[in-house]
RNA sequence: CGGGGUGUGGCGCAGUUGGCUAGCGCAUCUGGUUUGGGACCAGAAGGUCCUCCGUUCGAGUCGGAGUACCCCGACCA
């Protein structure tokens, strides 16, 4: 399968499709636009949402739990909310089946009909804001941080595996608080967490970035969103950080009483990120042998690989590796022993390289006489012959050695991609060959749209922390006064 | 909902201007030899060719209708 696949641009969407994805995280369900998520692709998940989960848990936030199904009455209360969404619900309008009474199968019972319909949830704002309602009468019961694991469901017209599922998984951080300042810096603090997760657990560079009006959340007034660059050019959204106002609030009529007695309404962040940062991983780091993860981020780190010839070979080796399992994991690495006996070396090493092991250790006879290991990194697909001796800490060193490269790779990959652009003949021409395109812009909803219905091009953020660059300009398309570059790209 | 494409063993495909017993690769099973980069040899099993209707001496192949899935657009994280 892997050698079938030869140049990366041509074949880019067929490798992501079939090679990586399907052979061995996630398949495409039966249910049109869902996805089974394989074992290992969960584990690998479930990895994120662990490191995730604790990074939350130190700025002060606490998981929770809300409803699956939304009373469609809640969520036509906040206006731009439900036109953002209202295209694409699943809704429940039933809630019994019956016999066929023309003899096939069973039908859906016309007398159990509901009498509101239920939405299944897209996000959750509504359904939780509904609740803080009943949680804040005052100023000591804020700030409220909670935060959800969950599925979603949206209803899209055109899915694609990872990046956009009719159900996913993702989690939903809600935030309510006293004053607009404290909001702000919630979702700024937020966005920040999501970077920092970004770039040392996924080895993800990314731009964090202000989101324009246009693109942002409906009902919010300001979306922060981490940017990444996939290795086609293309820009993949990562994740955001939503400072709502009041607007939900209002919505909801969420009050407390202030110190001064004075009853006013709270401020509201909303932040998630979902399952699309697994194809944010494949599509960023993976080669033509599959899938390559970060060190931090493997459910496995080191795959231990013996050969032999004979059986007593065999239980030398495996008795070594035992040895150096125990070792690996009293300093913190996870290790796999793979001793299938019906496999060649060869097929496992292709395997695990499929889904992206970072160290790959093979133990042989020859090893065994001379006390080494052969160490294969995945990264480079290099290998070297290193002393059984002290191993452990080597392999540590090695794995951080990993991670960095990784996110050096990606991060270079970016940088040979993002380039000024301040000519409009010169960017339609430029922003099809993919990267980010740093341009003036003249602020206007107007012109973002125009440009991006001749280009498919949109406003991927406002940098904030990289490519930030405040200068007098003039706006790429209309050529009014600008003051600042924003990133142009093609997305997912 | 518009435009295009594809339905053939488990998976991926070939099948010519209609022709006789529907092939190939991978996977599977059996036996043997192998094992430091996706093994090899020998043998075996496995198919209402998406469905229905039609044309024909004869349909996987031609025509019609239906149906499912994929790709491209509009929508979106």
């Amino acid at each position: 399968m892997a050698k079938e696949v030869t140049g990366r641009e041509e074949n880019y969407s067929q490798w992501y499709n079939d090679l990586v994805v399907k052979a061995d995280l996630a398949e495409q369900s039966a249910v049109r636009g869902c996805m089974v998520i394989k074992p290992y692709g969960y584990a690998i998940w479930e990895k994120m949402q662990r490191v995730l989960d604790d990074m939350f848990k130190k700025t002060g936030v606490q998981n929770a739990y809300f409803p699956l199904f939304i009373p469609k009455s809640f969520f036509s209360r906040e206006a731009e909310h439900v036109a953002g969404f209202a295209k694409e619900c699943a809704v429940v309008t039933h809630h019994r089946l019956m016999n066929d009474p023309d003899g096939k199968g069973v039908v859906v019972d016309p007398s159990a009909r509901l009498e509101e319909e239920l939405i299944v949830r897209p996000t959750s704002e509504t359904i939780i804001w509904n609740t803080y309602k009943n949680w804040v009468t005052s100023w000591r019961d804020l700030p409220i941080l909670c935060n959800q694991w969950c599925n979603v469901v949206r209803w899209e017209m055109r899915t694609r595996l990872f990046l956009r599922t009719a159900e996913f998984l993702w989690q939903e951080g809600h935030t309510a608080h006293a004053t607009a300042e404290e909001a702000q810096a919630k979702a700024l603090e937020m966005v920040g967490v999501y970077a920092d997760f970004a770039r040392n657990t996924l080895a993800l560079p990314v731009v964090v970035g202000h989101k324009s009006p246009g693109e942002r959340f409906a009902g919010a007034l300001d979306t922060m969103t981490i940017e990444a660059m996939m290795q086609d050019g293309k820009a993949l959204q990562a994740g955001t950080s939503h400072f709502l106002g009041q607007n939900f609030a209002k919505s909801f009529d969420v009050q407390f009483a202030n110190k001064e007695g004075k009853l006013e309404y709270v401020w509201a962040t909303s932040w998630g990120v979902s399952t699309r940062l697994m194809g944010a991983l494949i599509m960023a780091h993976g080669d033509d042998n599959g899938l390559v993860l970060p060190p931090k981020l493997a459910p496995i780190q080191v795959v231990m690989v013996p050969i032999y010839r004979k059986d007593e070979e065999l239980d030398a080796i495996l008795d070594k590796m035992a040895g150096v399992k125990k070792e690996l994991e009293a300093a913190g690495v996870s290790v796999k022993i793979d001793s299938r006996d019906s496999l060649r070396p060869g097929f496992k090493f292709a395997e695990w390289e499929l889904k992206g092991v970072p160290v790959r250790m093979a133990i042989g006879p020859r090893d065994l006489e001379a006390g080494t290991v052969e160490v294969a990194r995945r990264d480079t697909l290099s290998k070297e012959s290193m002393a059984l001796e002290g191993i452990a800490p080597a392999i540590v060193k090695l794995l951080d050695d990993i991670q960095e490269n990784i996110y050096n790779k990606a991060l270079a990959f970016r940088e040979a991609n993002v380039r000024k652009c301040d000519d409009w003949e010169t960017f339609k021409t430029e922003i099809q060959k993919g990267g980010f395109l740093l341009c003036h812009w003249d602020g206007t909803p107007e012109t973002e749209e125009k440009i991006k219905e001749e280009t498919k091009a949109t406003i991927r953020c406002i940098p904030m922390d990289s490519y930030v660059c405040e200068e007098e300009g003039k706006c790429i398309y209309s050529g009014k006064p600008s003051h600042r570059r924003v990133i142009f790209a093609i997305s997912y």
